[in-house]
RNA sequence: GCCGGGAUAGGGUAGUGGUUAUCCUGAGGGGCUGUGGAUCCCUCGAGCUGGGUUCGAAUCCCGGUCCCGGCCCCA
C-alpha cells in the first residue's frame, strides 16, 4: 500500500514544476524591474500574528499547533501579516518607500476545490510609506503588468472604501457590518429590503454599488455633495447633474473641500495616475474586500476559466503597521494567486535538455573525466545504467537530446570525440575544446530564443 | 461544515457476482558487446482502504481516505 499526500497538496513533477518556475521568473523580473526587493519570512509565525490581523475567527482555517515549549505556532495563510511584522522589527528605520517583493507556500485548512488548495503560493508584494495615490496606482498597474508578463488578462475593479465607510457612517451602528456583508455578497434583494427598513434609501447605495467606471465616480461625486451640509448655500445640485460624465471630477474635487474624512479626491487621483498608467480598469464600489484594516482604494482582478474561483489578485492600502506595535505607516500591497494564475497561463514552453555524452563500456573512467571537463560549460548527462552503447543512443534519441557526444577507444586513440546532431544524425569527429565552444554557443543561443 | 460525481499497473482504459483481470502506452532487458525514436522477443507492473453480504466480491452494501465539480468561506 502506498502512501497519500495529504489533502489539499500536490505534488508537481518536472514538467509542472519548470513551467511554475518559468512564470515566476517572468513575473519576478517585472518586480524586479519596478524596483522591488525579495524578502522571506519564517513558514510557521506566532498564531497570534494571523489572529490580531484578521480576527480570531480565523483560527478555523489556519494549520496551528503547540509546539513542544508551549508555543502556540500557525503556519502562515497569508504573507501580508509576516512582512508587515517584519518591517515593524527590523526595517521601521530604513529609508521610505520600501518596496518589497514576496513568493512562498501558505496554508489553510479548507475544502478543497478547484484553485483552491490547503497548500497553495502566493506572490505579492507590499509597498510601505509611500503617498496614497500613487502607491496605490503603481501597485495596480504593477499587478497588471505581472500578469500580462505570463499572458493573462484579467478584469481589475477598483473600489474606494472611504466612500462606503462614511456612508455606513449615516447607518446605525447595529446595522453596518450587515450592509457591508450584504454589498460583498452581492445580495441586492436582502439589502434593499434592510435599507429599507432602517430608512436609509435615500443614501444611494444600492444605487452606487450598481453603477461601474466613470458614472459610478459620476453617482459617487452625487452623493457626497448631498451629505454636506452646504454652508454657502444651495448651488451644489446645479453643479452636478447626475449622469453628465464631464462634471465627475469636478465635483469630485470639490467634495474635498467639505470633507476631510471622506477624500474622495484622493481616489480620483489614483484613478487619473491609472490612467496615465495606461491600466485597463473598472471602477466598482462593490469591492469592498471587509476587512477593517483596509483603508483606502481597494482592488480584485478577476480571471476567466477558472471555475469558482475566479479572483486571482486582491489588494488595497492598509494600515496594519501600528496594529504590529509600530509608528503607523500607510502601506499599499497585493496578493496573487499563483496556484489559479497558473491554470491560466499563457507561456511558450521551452525546456533545455543537457547533451547526452554516450561511451562504450571500456572507457568509462576517461568518458567520466571528460564529462566533468564538458559539465564546466553545459549541461551534461552520462550513462548510469551499465548500457550499450546502442542502448545509451536510443535512451537519448527517447529523451529528445539534441546532441551527444560519443567517446570509446576510437576517438581515445584519434584524440578526439565524436559529436552527433541527433535531429539530423549528422556526425563529425572534434577536439574536446571545439565541442565545447559548439555547445556552449548552442546553449546560449537557446536561452535567448 | 454541506451537496453531487468518482477511484482498476507509472499514465490512459475494459470488464459490473464465477477459471490465470482486458487492451493501449510506459519502464527494464535482449535481438544489435561502436551508433537512434522503427520492428520483433522477453520481463515488470493494478481493482484506494477497512468491514459486511455470499460457496465465491474489482463488481453488491456500509464506514473511512483521497480526487473532481459546486455551496459556505476566502485574511
Amino acid at each position: 500500500m502506498t502512501i497519500q499526500r495529504p489533502r489539499g497538496t500536490r505534488d508537481f513533477l518536472p514538467e509542472e514544476t519548470e513551467k511554475r518556475g518559468r512564470a515566476k521568473k517572468a513575473m519576478q523580473d517585472v518586480l524586479e524591474r519596478w524596483g522591488y526587493q525579495e524578502v522571506a519570512t519564517p513558514t510557521f509565525e506566532h498564531l497570534e500574528l494571523f489572529t490580531i490581523k484578521s480576527g480570531a475567527s480565523v483560527v478555523e482555517e489556519i494549520y496551528s499547533f503547540t509546539d513542544k515549549g508551549g508555543r502556540a505556532l500557525a503556519l502562515r495563510p497569508e504573507l501580508t501579516a509576516p512582512v508587515m511584522r517584519m518591517y515593524v522589527s527590523e526595517l521601521q528605520n530604513s529609508p521610505k518607500p520600501q518596496r518589497l517583493w514576496y513568493f512562498g507556500n501558505c496554508f489553510r485548512y479548507e475544502r478543497p476545490q478547484r484553485g483552491r488548495f490547503r497548500e497553495f503560493w502566493q506572490m505579492g508584494c507590499e509597498l510601505i510609506g509611500g503617498a496614497k495615490p500613487d502607491s496605490e496606482a503603481e501597485a495596480i498597474a504593477l499587478a497588471d503588468k505581472m500578469l500580462k508578463s505570463v499572458g493573462v488578462t484579467g478584469d481589475i475593479h477598483v473600489g474606494y472604501l472611504g466612500l462606503i465607510r462614511t456612508l455606513l457612517s449615516k447607518i446605525e451602528a447595529e446595522h453596518r457590518s450587515s450592509v457591508m456583508r450584504m454589498i460583498d455578497k452581492k445580495e441586492r434583494g436582502a439589502l434593499a429590503a434592510l435599507l429599507e427598513d432602517i430608512g436609509q434609501s435615500h443614501l444611494g447605495i444600492l444605487e452606487l454599488i450598481d453603477l461601474k467606471g466613470q458614472s459610478a465616480l459620476d453617482k459617487a461625486a452625487e452623493i457626497v455633495l448631498d451629505m454636506e451640509p452646504s454652508p454657502v448655500g444651495e448651488t451644489a445640485p446645479a453643479d452636478a447633474p447626475a449622469g453628465a460624465p464631464a462634471s465627475g471630477r469636478s465635483s469630485a474635487r470639490q467634495g474635498r473641500a467639505v470633507s476631510s474624512e471622506l477624500r474622495l479626491e484622493e481616489f480620483q487621483e489614483t484613478v487619473d495616475l491609472l490612467e496615465a498608467h495606461g491600466v485597463n480598469f473598472t471602477i466598482d464600489f462593490e469591492v469592498v474586500r471587509g476587512l477593517e484594516y483596509y483603508s483606502g482604494t481597494v482592488f480584485e482582478i478577476y480571471a476567466e476559466g477558472l471555475g469558482a474561483q475566479r479572483q486571482i489578485c486582491g489588494g488595497g492600502t492598509y494600515e496594519l503597521a501600528s496594529l504590529f506595535g509600530g509608528k503607523e505607516t500607510s502601506s499599499t500591497g497585493f496578493g496573487l494567486g499563483f496556484d489559479r494564475i497558473m491554470e491560466i497561463v499563457q507561456m511558450e514552453g521551452s525546456r533545455t535538455l543537457p547533451v547526452f555524452l554516450a561511451f562504450t563500456p571500456d572507457v568509462k573512467v576517461q568518458a567520466t573525466k571528460i564529462a566533468r571537463e564538458l559539465r564546466k560549460s553545459v549541461p551534461l548527462v552520462i550513462d548510469v545504467m551499465g548500457r550499450s552503447l546502442s542502448a545509451q543512443l536510443k535512451a537519448a534519441a527517447s529523451a529528445g537530446a539534441k546532441f551527444v557526444v560519443i567517446v570509446g577507444k576510437d576517438e581515445l586513440d584519434a584524440g578526439m570525440l565524436t559529436m552527433r546532431d541527433m535531429s539530423g544524425g549528422a556526425q563529425e569527429s572534434l577536439s574536446l575544446a571545439e565541442i565545447e565552444e559548439r555547445l556552449k554557443k548552442h546553449f546560449q543561443d537557446y536561452d535567448h530564443a
